[in-house]
RNA sequence: GCGCCUGUAGCUCAGAGGAUAGAGCAACGGACUUCUAAUCCGUAGGUCGCAGGUUCGAAUCCUGCCAGGCGCGCCA
């Protein structure tokens, strides 16, 4: 309907200005749902837009655009222009209803469109570092990782999703030393804990683990080395990841290894290819790159005085390796306290000879988890932190992946824990996922009454002419182009408020007409209705990596 | 000091050039012998941080200021 009306005033642009110039092909019509039913279905201000390039009136240039509109579309029931120059459509109820048998014999592929092409992205996420678990901040970057992989597959791209492991550098070396340090002290030996070693418990329960492993098999105390202490620790941690990612309902499709970037020695080639383009120079004993002649604020260095790699060398050479591998997208999901790299990132890409356009870093604000009205205290490096685990054991994996999606992400979000788990009103989660299971329940009882949901006639729906359902047929065929923006504009949290809006109206709905009842016709195309309405419920649902669950019993 | 993000109802947030700025929660008053009351109806609630500017038109764009968060290492 949305594109129908699009193209019909583009044919009209086309008519009325025969010359067309090339500023005029290229102005985007807008049509947007008036807030104001009186305003129409359907408003655009397409004429207020052109009048400044046609000099006319806006209100002439809109009279004349609808003049020419053909004459004979059965859809459309009138066509207003009004004060400033808005053009208002009014669409016929046959038109609005359209949209259920669509819905419903598309089903789980309502919404999608094929626009991306094919198109290649590469979709970088979490990748927390394997030196402790998953928390409440992760979470919320997995959250919209997991969503925008729906949402852009289910606009026609080619979407891997990444997660990049730093298993090397100082880091490991803390790990080692700190579950080692663990480790003797089990063994009844007092060592120094190192100063900025990791504390959570965590280190202590690996430690145990390897005593155990350790007691059955003779360990040649020279083996008990860092290193050793290093790569266990990797293993038992991204093995804890990889866990709770799964609960959390989030796949990878790779895990990158730092450490074998480096291994294949593509750092060292990247830094040496660079050097010989003069991006690099050396100063006070290390290396730096010429970040500063592509938009950064200040040179960086990429090997240390020390000899070792910094962070951000391996993240050059890995984020060019994303691009010759193919990909015409890469999109990261950082923690908004990364900001500070991403012009460096992309003054890398640049400086070698690619467009730092292809890359688009999401960057996420802080989650603070709130229990009892009252923040809770976090921080990593003491190891006081609420894991994501422990948060989707209390809340559950569909209160936590919808709550973490109902703000943009540059919003700092409160994740209020009592409030996640309350089976109440309070809960945005149940509100949507109840009228899911609400239209499952008037279904189930139709068919316990003779009805045949699922060889219902679709083209029985033209009894749907109540406010109520007018609307709810203009709000369901307005979930393609939902999904479309949120895809574009990698904002997954206009799905959720989508749901809110349209379980709202359902709910309403249900409480105002009675669905099932004696008129055997108008409850035919209630039904439909209602059919449509769960269907387009559990797909928005899906993109968003939350249930639709068919029943609801309350605890 | 510099950079990024944010300032909208009591609270949490949508809205990002258009028409009378919206939702949820909280508050107050109502609706269950009914297809699930995890629902619904009604009431109330606003100087869109402040000041200029751009234009037919600004919560939205520009500039300055104020407030909060985060960053500004040869840390990760």
């Amino acid at each position: 309907m949305r594109d129908q009306l699009i193209q019909l005033m583009q044919e009209a642009i086309h008519v009325t200005q025969k010359p067309l110039s090339k500023n005029l092909q290229d102005i985007p019509i807008v049509l947007t749902v008036p807030k104001n039913e009186s305003y129409g279905d359907y408003a655009t201000n397409l004429a207020m837009n052109l009048s400044k390039t046609l000099k006319q009136s806006p209100m002439k240039i809109a009279e004349s655009l609808v003049r020419n509109f053909p004459t004979d579309l059965n859809w459309l029931e009138k066509i207003e222009v009004v004060k400033p120059g808005f053009i208002n459509f009014f669409l016929k109820d046959k038109a609005l209803q359209d949209i259920l048998p669509v819905i419903i014999t598309q089903k789980e592929a309502f919404g999608q469109n094929q626009r991306g092409k094919g198109g290649e992205i590469l979709l970088e996420f979490v990748s927390a570092n394997p030196t402790g678990p998953l928390h409440i901040g992760h979470g919320r970057g997995a959250a919209l990782g997991g969503a925008l992989t729906n949402l852009l597959k289910a606009t026609g791209y080619q979407v891997t999703t990444e997660y990049y492991l730093n298993d090397l550098g100082t880091q490991m070396e803390t790990l080692g030393r700190s579950i080692q340090a663990r480790f003797r002290e089990l063994q009844g030996e007092v060592d120094l804990f190192p100063e900025n070693g990791y504390k959570g418990e965590y280190i202590k329960n690996i430690a145990a683990d390897i005593l155990q492993e350790n007691s059955t098999e003779a360990f040649a105390e020279s083996s008990l080395d860092v290193s050793f202490f290093s790569r266990y620790g990797r293993q038992a941690i991204l093995k804890d990841i990889q866990e709770d990612l799964e609960t959390f309902g989030i796949r990878f499709d790779h895990w990158f290894s730092e450490e074998s970037l480096v291994r294949q020695g593509l750092v060292e080639n990247l830094i040496q290819a660079m050097e010989d383009k003069g991006l690099i120079y050396r100063k006070e004993g290390a290396l730096w790159f010429k970040s500063s002649t592509f938009g950064d604020e200040k040179d960086r260095v990429v090997v240390r005085a020390n000899g070792a790699l910094t962070y951000f060398a391996s993240d050059m050479a890995y984020h060019l390796q994303k691009v010759n591998r193919g990909y015409q997208r890469l999109i990261d999901i950082w923690g908004a306290d990364h900001h500070g790299y991403v012009q460096r990132l992309k003054a890398a890409l640049q400086s070698l000879g690619h467009d730092p356009k292809a890359l688009t870093v999401i960057l996420v604000q802080l989650v603070t988890l709130i229990r009892e009205g009252k923040p809770v205290a976090m921080s990593t490096r003491a190891g006081e932190f609420i894991t994501l685990r422990e948060v989707l054991d209390e809340v559950g994996k569909d209160a936590a992946r919808y709550i973490f999606l109902t703000r943009r992400s540059d919003s700092p979000l409160d994740f209020d824990l009592d409030l996640a788990k309350k089976q109440s009103n309070e809960n945005p989660v149940y509100y949507v996922q109840y009228a899911h299971a609400r239209v499952c329940s008037v279904l189930d009882v139709a068919r316990s009454q003779g009805f045949e949901i699922e060889s219902l006639d679709l083209t029985t729906v033209h009894r749907l002419n109540s406010p109520e359902e007018r609307r709810l047929c203009k709000h369901l065929s307005e979930y393609p182009e939902e999904v479309n923006q949120a895809a574009m504009k990698l904002e997954p949290h206009r799905i959720t408020f989508y749901l809110g809006e349209l379980a709202a109206q359902f709910h309403y709905y249900y409480n105002h007409h009675r669905i099932i009842q004696a008129d055997r016709e108008l409850s035919d195309s209630r039904l439909i209705l209602s059919l449509a309405v769960g269907t387009v419920i559990k797909n928005a649902l899906n993109l968003l990596g939350v249930s639709a669950p068919e029943k609801m019993v309350r605890e």
